[in-house]
DNA sequence: TCTGGGGTCCTAGGACCC
DNA sequence: TCTGGGGTCCTAGGACCC
């Protein structure tokens, strides 16, 4: 029988934080995303304060300081450090671990045993991971992953189980869907939701037993590929991609936003650099660029508008020069001087990727590009050895008005040796 | 005043072709 | 005034996920 687990680490952000601040365990804490803006991972004491995922920080930031929350700036790379860590141990407990984001992932526990001695060997594997990780994970073990990630839920909610849940038969697959919300199913977001609630269905049982016909014409193909995976029959492959089909960096600008297009260039510059060093990391091209900026979607009292423009490219490429280029002379084009915006976000995406040893030439080309690709390995050779950016071009900039405000910035205990924790005598 | 970032998949509809 | 039909490909937008 196939049988799937899916480790899920308890509020992640937040537990990586305490791994360094034992303190603080069995206390409210939150994590806010980028520029200090939303609540974007709460421990369970901050969830019993009644915060709410994605929150707005200013409107709370009184309440977090009378209850006592601790509140950190989010720290990428302490959590993708910590993320590693708990994946290199999980990755010793199944012939093949897909990895599905920075705090979950996928167990094949095909073909290994009973369930009753899987439950064993998967309570064993939280005990280790949380002893050699610090992180405390969840456990769900059932046929299809939609009801593995049910099961999770479930290994998360009560405590009795140690962390690891099992819906092995019809029985307790039935029970399990009615006891399930069914907004909380995997596949099932807000949209669908209204929709659901409209037709008075609430629970993941009554969800189940309509039938597929009917969940085809109201939810399409994903609604009925959730609906047969509640069913209990395999149809959802995570096989994690090889390679990405698309790479956006974007980011918010603190306060108002940014009105120069100097500023704005700047920010661009430095996402168009960023992709392309993620196209060389993963030895991929792109055929296509798209820069985009908008002005703040909450600010109605101002004008509002919004950039987005794609650029097709002759000879595909990821060279850092080509593709900063590029993407700053598409904003430039599109700005518009004759009004003034303030830009809240901007970002660059770069996509049509293919790998970098098939590159279609063309015949009108006039790029020297033996000598840019030449240039180009000496760039990352030297900005391997010395950090990101140590070498990097002029418009990239250092006038860091577009910067991130990171007023509660953990340090980088695992990733940098001047920040590592030190024990006193 | 202050509201995240990075992805994938599916579908409808337009462009184009014969 | 009358004005085909069917196929494919591409893209934008909307849904979902963490």
């Amino acid at each position: 029988m196939e049988l799937f687990g899916l480790a899920d680490c308890n509020n992640f952000f937040c537990s990586c934080e305490r791994v360094f601040h034992p303190d603080l365990n069995g206390k409210p804490v939150v994590v806010l995303s980028n520029n200090d803006g939303c609540i974007i991972a709460r421990s369970n004491e901050a969830k019993a304060l009644g915060l709410k995922m994605g929150q707005p920080f200013y409107q709370v930031k009184d309440q977090l300081e009378k209850q006592g929350v601790a509140v950190f700036s989010s720290n990428y790379n302490l959590y993708g450090d910590m993320s590693h860590r708990v994946m290199s141990l999980l990755s010793g407990y199944t012939p093949h671990l897909d990895i599905y984001s920075v705090d979950e992932a996928f167990l094949d526990f095909s073909g290994m045993g009973t369930t009753e001695h899987l439950g064993e060997y998967a309570r064993g594997m939280v005990r280790t991971i949380t002893k050699g990780t610090g992180i405390p994970i969840s456990v769900g073990i059932a046929p299809t992953k939609t009801l593995a990630k049910m099961a999770s839920k479930f290994a998360k909610k009560y405590p009795r189980y140690q962390g690891v849940a099992i819906i092995d038969t019809e029985q307790k697959r039935q029970k399990a869907l009615e006891l399930f919300p069914v907004g909380d199913v995997w596949g099932i977001g807000r949209q669908f939701l209204k929709r659901l609630e409209y037709y008075g269905i609430s629970t993941a049982a009554e969800f189940a037993a309509k039938k597929p016909g009917w969940v085809q014409r109201e939810f399409n193909l994903p609604g009925l590929r959730t609906w047969k995976e509640l069913n209990g029959e395999n149809c959802i492959e995570t096989e994690s991609m090889p390679q990405k089909q698309s790479i956006c960096t974007s980011r918010s600008f603190p306060d108002s936003g940014l009105k120069e297009l100097a500023h704005v260039e700047e920010a661009v510059a430095n996402f168009a650099a960023a992709c392309a060093r993620k196209l060389r990391e993963q030895h991929t091209v792109c055929g296509a660029i798209t820069v985009f900026a908008y002005t703040s979607r909450f600010r109605t009292d101002i004008p509002q508008n919004c950039i987005y423009q794609n650029i097709y490219l002759q000879v595909p490429t990821a060279n850092q020069q080509e593709i900063v280029s590029f993407a700053c002379n598409a904003l430039r084009s599109s700005w518009n001087s004759s009004n003034i915006y303030f830009y809240k976000k901007a970002g660059v995406i770069v996509w049509d990727i293919t790998p970098d040893n098939t590159i279609q030439g063309d015949l009108f080309d006039t790029v020297d590009r033996p000598r840019l690709q030449a240039l180009m390995n000496a760039i990352d050779a030297v900005n391997h050895k010395n950090g990101h950016d140590t070498i990097r071009m002029a418009t990239q900039g250092y006038s860091k008005q577009w910067h991130l405000k990171t007023e509660h910035i953990s340090r980088q205990y695992t990733t940098n040796l001047e920040q590592i924790i030190s024990i006193k005598a």
